[in-house]
DNA sequence: ATGCTCGTTGACTGACGAGTCAATCTGGCT
DNA sequence: AGCCAGATTGACTCGTCAGTCAACGAGCAT
């Protein structure tokens, strides 16, 4: 709609959505108003309607945005053959804590607003968020042929699972629930891969020594 | 406010707050009018207000009655020391997958109306959401200190995981991207603790044996 | 039969907020 | 200077609902 603007020129569209991210973050998308974002941009109310044809769409192109970010990492992750499953886990994983750790607000909205809403966004998106449960159902799926994961726990049941886990932890911090260290959002990488893959349970043969005292 | 009616006559109060379930759970709580759960009760849109103080309150009266039963199944389950961790966990999740399968629109409504609204009635009622968290983090607990589950994962961060978990299976299913049939719940329930407790990975002593073609 | 209480009705009000639009500004071009 | 295109402004429109309220009805007691 609107051309790239002159260097040294602010990118007003830019700025808009960006001023979206914070507000919808802060007041949730039905609890804000259009002139709540035009007043986080400093920019008149009917500047966001030149950029964009409604409030829905400006969450829209924030969530394709991001989201085809996160499929194209995962792709890439899948694609790395030296990589051990766990190992592609642990980089997805990784992947998606490191976005919310950079962008938390940006990571609420879309988790909040999207993925999570299934009356609304969450349904007009379903095929993009089915496609990332695809991509990690797919991991998972090497690892069983190769013999490394179970076999009696389909790929997609265990990408679920496995999706849910992180999302639930991006769901801690976004509700203050969990501690948002820097080493708490590293530790969250290895252990959710951890409990994934190896379980809570104790093994059978103890890579750990037990514990005394 | 209402007392309970005459034997014979209908419970109008019930009666919205089915319907409430139906409409809520159809087209969400913020897509839908007042008016379309009284058309949807049969009843008159001032008897709504005759009942209920407000739309809210009809959410958060549905939210908290079902959840508070939830809450109950769980200590009752942790209570009973004749079951193994693993057991304990698989009640856990067999409760909760089971509500969905008997009332699977109330349970479309508390997880996408409530639990998973951040910015809304997730907020409101976070401290009875923490409260399922923490009952599940002393089924953990126990199990780390009788040394059935690792001690590098934390009781709160592998509840996290493993309530995420399962509610992604429900979001599945609200989604319509998991397959529901009586056999797909029964399995789900032993699967999700078999990912969760003992993990993705093939353990290094089969109790499956290796399997051929 | 009269009056009381509580259940029930649905038209109405009032606020709110998404989206419109005509006017104004800006900067480049001739 | 005069013109044009696109950027920017914000007051206004217009539909939508949540919540109100005055009236009506049904059962019950005296």
């Amino acid at each position: 709609m609107a051309a790239a603007p002159r260097p040294g020129a602010v990118d007003k569209r830019r700025l808009i959505l960006d001023a979206a991210i914070t507000v919808f973050a802060r007041q949730g998308f039905h609890h804000c108003r259009v002139s709540d974002v035009a007043d986080e941009a400093g920019v008149a109310y009917g500047l966001v309607y030149h950029y964009f044809d409604s409030k829905e769409e400006m969450l829209n192109e924030l969530f394709l945005e991001r989201w085809q970010i996160m499929l194209d990492a995962i792709g890439e992750i899948d694609g790395r053959d030296e990589l051990a499953p766990r190992e592609k886990l642990h980089q997805v994983a990784g992947f998606i804590i490191d976005s919310y750790r950079h962008e938390p607000d940006l990571m609420k909205v879309i988790i909040v607003e999207v993925t999570r809403a299934a009356n609304s966004f969450g349904r007009l998106h379903l095929e993009k968020i089915r496609e990332a449960y695809a991509k990690i159902a797919q991991i998972v799926e090497s690892a069983r042929q190769d013999g490394t994961f179970k076999q009696d726990i389909s790929a997609q049941f265990a990408a679920m699972c496995f999706y849910g886990a992180i999302e639930q932890l991006l769901s801690g911090w976004i509700f203050d629930l969990l501690p948002q260290t820097e080493e708490e959002f590293e530790r969250a990488k290895t252990l959710v891969v951890e409990a994934i893959c190896g379980g809570l349970e104790v093994s059978p043969s103890p890579t750990t020594p037990a514990v005394s005292g």
